[in-house]
RNA sequence: GCCGAGGUGGUGGAAUGGUAGACACGAAGGACUUAAAAUCCUUUGCCUUAGGGCGUGCGAGUUCGACUCUCGCCCUCGGCACCA
């Protein structure tokens, strides 16, 4: 890299080396602290800059490179626009991984850790991003994770934290519970186990209170996408819970639907395997095949039992219900296609309404009963399922009612008469927090030999994970075999025993903005006052994955520690962009099967140069694939910036008359930079710096106004400064500037010199273009057309035709539409 | 099945109603060099009878004018999915 041409001035050239510059520079902004944020600055605005926080995994990744360098990027350029920015970096330090490693390779989890960070500290360093490290956190830390379990206390006062026993998502090969949100198909979204369903006492955050507040996303600047994302996660439907009342006792069956208006076509009642009517209501003659039923379908895995390809099978209880509107006797299945966590477990069958319901009848050969059609009138013979909406039929005083009036006539009629009521329902379920793993924060609560809780006190706090010796995955927390952890001589309450589950990570992540932006003080979680200047973040970047996780428990958190009194905002982010995913040959980037690691490229190019690889490689939220062919590209753009720049503009040879040329020049790409910037298109922001370079680099041969030469090297060097901070600081230098170019603005432009004196009027005949002229100044529109219609080209293309129509569109174009 | 994003040269991409292909990679030719690398210059959407013709997944429409807007379809990617 260093070996590098004479330029054709002749004169002694000290070659781009960025493996000199690049520590030199990286030390020096670290010893004069550049980047420290001033929290006492009341001149400015501030301007909170977060990118979403590492696990700490051993080494950092090309992945991270393309999320933290562009956002460092973006980082710098509010910098220069005069904001005060905070930027932070920390280590979301709790999790398997750690874990794994201490089992496979006894390693104490914590040293683990924490050697991977000073690793990955280091790392971050040689990306030269802008972080102010004094707010660094390490979850894993019980400084922080005090925190956790102080906020879990408040919680479990307000009733939001609880225990409950239910049935529970069980990975089989981490042996731990899981959050619904990480089970993706059935499968464990970190290990890839197939889930089991379990019944056992867990730990829950009351996520579901909070569905409705969830929903309000419309004054967040975020992605649709992830808008969407988390709208159909929490799933809200409006319907009916109608009730049925059985022909053997005196209960009922609920069941949910959000199809009222097809309830004179229910022929069958379906309850999920778990619903607990379904002793009371088998015949004892059904008895033995319902049980054998259940059974088995239980045993079938949870990916057999919800795939939609998949045969409807149930068991006939030998129970009847009242379809209550129409008195019909209708017979009750057992079926494992009605799930027991949604609605109410069980759903009245209208198989002429709905497919699976349709299936499911054919199976059995119950009747299908139309009570819908497109226009009202008998429909005969049906084959499939008609489940879009109509006029109903055979529905006694309903019947000639379109279904929209339907669903609000017939919930009304079932309130004033007591058998039903307008139900919203929700596809979200509670968060479920407890882990059965060592690496995470205690969940801080006793229990007594009853099993009656008593929360840590407060003062108590934090309770510390202390170091274990075992780690292997049981199904139970390694914390249990720690007999000294486990019992506690409580002053009121005895001999207690601790809860050895730790919490869910993600709530580590829900919270740790607020931390960024407090003093690291111990005797708080965060310092309210600084938190109010600085919350809610102002622009969060990350990738799309935590879409239904982490940005869906960070802004319950928010809502959490809101009513709590903690914070009074309502959004955590208010402004999100998520950067697309950095393939390999079409592939995903991975360790092991496609390896891409960044410190030998930074080693050999430099880390300006892989930074603005990253940014060129297309847009961000795009993501793209590495090609390393189309790394020459920024290399040899970055030479000629160093050229250029290092010039002697005493050899220039000084001519005025390009001088309108560059200075419109200048100001088109000062506005092109900053507009594509502020939208995160870096890769057009730098094009633009190209072009600027290229042309550049022709006034040098044709010569310009010494003056205007260095203004021009350094408004290129001011731009270029977000994207590639090392060069640009080191040419600054050079330059005879002082330290540091980062603390400098970003430069004004003239919008009245933006764009050029000259303009190009376009001539088009039927809208395609023919021809064009240069135009200087102003000329009316019949002296344009005039001169359009003169052109030679033109004039070739009009002869023999009759021009109908002419339009004018203002110093851009003449489109003559001939016949 | 539902929701979302997307489909433009050999490649990554640019252009959001007005010159399609900016910028870059790659390729070809040339200069420099004993030579190579590096660098610099030229060419580079396709077809062509050299005047043009065609061209942004396919088909229609709106418009003086459509990569851009509307409708229908095909394909790719991401998310969700027996949610009653």
């Amino acid at each position: 890299m260093s070996n590098y041409k004479k330029t054709k001035r002749g004169s002694e050239f000290i070659p781009y080396n960025p493996s000199v510059i690049e520590p030199k520079w990286q030390k020096k902004w670290n010893e004069g602290d550049i980047y420290k944020t001033n929290f006492s600055e009341d001149e400015k605005d501030n301007f909170f800059s977060l990118t979403m926080f590492p696990y700490p995994s051993g080494d950092l990744h090309i992945g991270h490179w393309y999320a933290f360098t562009p956002a460092d990027a973006y980082s710098r350029f509010k910098r220069m626009k005069g904001l005060n920015v905070l930027h932070t970096q920390g280590f979301d330090a709790f999790g398997l991984p750690a874990e794994n490693a201490a089992i496979s390779r006894n390693i104490n989890p914590m040293k683990w850790t924490f050697e991977n960070i000073d690793n990955m500290r280091r790392q971050f360093r040689l990306m030269g991003n802008s972080y102010d490290w004094s707010r660094e956190l390490v979850t894993c830390e019980p400084k922080y994770y005090k925190w956790n379990q102080y906020f879990f206390l408040k919680m479990f006062e307000k009733g939001i934290a609880y225990r409950k026993n239910g049935a529970v998502w069980w990975d089989p090969i981490d042996q731990t519970t899981l959050a619904n949100e990480q089970v993706v198909d059935g499968k464990s979204e970190r290990s890839g186990a197939e889930v089991v369903r379990k019944m056992m006492p867990q730990w829950y955050f009351k996520i579901t209170d909070y569905a409705e507040e969830l929903l309000e996303m419309d004054d967040l600047g975020w992605p649709e996408k992830i808008k969407q994302m988390q709208r159909n996660w929490i799933g809200k439907s409006l319907g009916t819970t109608v009730k049925f009342n059985l022909t053997s006792s005196k209960n009922n069956i609920s069941t949910f639907t959000t199809r009222v208006d097809t309830i004179y076509g229910v022929t069958f009642i379906v309850l999920a395997p778990e619903h607990p009517l379904i002793d009371e209501v088998t015949e004892n003659s059904f008895k033995k095949n319902v049980e054998t039923y259940i059974s088995k379908s239980t045993k079938s895995s949870e990916i057999e039992r919800t795939s939609t390809e998949r045969e409807k099978t149930g068991e006939f209880t030998g129970g009847y219900a009242i379809n209550p509107m129409n008195g019909d006797k209708v017979p009750i299945f057992v079926g494992d296609y009605v799930l027991g966590t949604y609605g109410t477990g069980a759903v009245m069958g209208v198989p002429a309404h709905d497919q699976r319901d349709f299936e499911f009848a054919k199976k059995y050969d119950l009747p299908i009963n139309v009570v819908i059609t497109k226009d009202g009138r008998e429909e005969s013979e049906i084959n499939q399922a008609e489940v879009s909406k109509g006029i109903l039929i055979n529905s006694q005083q309903f019947s000639g009612v379109n279904s929209d009036q339907a669903l609000k006539d017939i919930t009304k009629f079932m309130e004033e008469k007591n058998i039903g009521n307008g139900t919203v329902t929700y596809h979200l379920r509670d968060w479920l927090i407890s882990r059965q793993r060592y690496w995470g924060t205690p969940i801080p609560v006793f229990y007594d030999d009853k099993n009656n809780i008593i929360p840590v006190s407060e003062k108590d706090l934090p309770v510390i994970l202390p170091d274990a010796k075992e780690f292997m995955p049981t199904g139970q927390s390694p914390l249990t075999l720690d007999e000294e952890f486990l019992w506690f001589d409580h002053p009121e309450h005895g001999k207690l025993r601790r809860e050895t589950d730790t919490m869910d990570t993600f709530v580590d992540s829900s919270w740790y903005h607020l931390r960024f932006a407090s003093d690291p003080e111990n005797n708080k979680p965060f310092s309210s006052k600084i938190i109010s200047d600085w919350l809610p973040v102002h622009q969060y970047t990350g990738g799309a994955e935590h879409a239904v996780m982490h940005l869906l428990y960070s802004r319950f958190f928010n809502k959490v520690l809101r009513d709590l009194d903690f914070i009074d905002f309502d959004e955590p982010y208010q402004n999100l962009f998520n950067q697309g995913v950095l393939l390999k040959n079409h592939q995903k980037i991975s360790k092991r099967a496609n390896p891409l690691a960044p410190d030998p490229l930074v080693e050999e190019y430099g880390a300006d140069a892989v930074r603005l690889y990253l940014m060129f490689l297309g847009p961000w939220d795009q993501g793209g694939d590495w090609n390393d062919d189309a790394f020459n590209g920024i290399t040899r753009w970055l030479n000629r910036v160093w050229d250029l720049c290092t010039r002697n503009s005493s050899e220039i040879n000084e001519s005025p008359e390009n001088n309108n040329e560059i200075e419109r020049l200048i100001n088109y790409t000062i506005k092109k930079v900053h507009d594509d910037l502020d939208k995160f298109k870096f890769n057009t922001s730098i094009s633009a710096l190209m072009e600027f370079t290229n042309q550049l680099s022709k006034f040098w041969d044709a010569g310009c106004k010494k003056d205007i030469w260095e203004k021009s090297t350094k408004i290129l060097i001011r731009l270029l400064s977000p994207m590639a901070p090392h060069i640009t600081e080191e040419l600054w230098e050079m330059k005879g500037e002082s330290f540091s170019i980062h603390n400098e603005k970003y430069p004004e432009w003239d919008e009245s010199l933006v764009s050029s004196e000259v303009r190009t009027i376009v001539i088009q005949i039927n809208g395609k273009m023919r021809d064009q002229f240069d135009m200087e100044g102003e000329k009316s529109e019949e002296e344009i057309i005039r001169m359009a219609e003169n052109s030679e080209k033109i004039s070739q293309h009009l002869e023999g035709k009759e021009i109908i129509r002419k339009i004018y569109v203002k110093n851009k174009l003449v489109n003559l539409v001939i016949k």
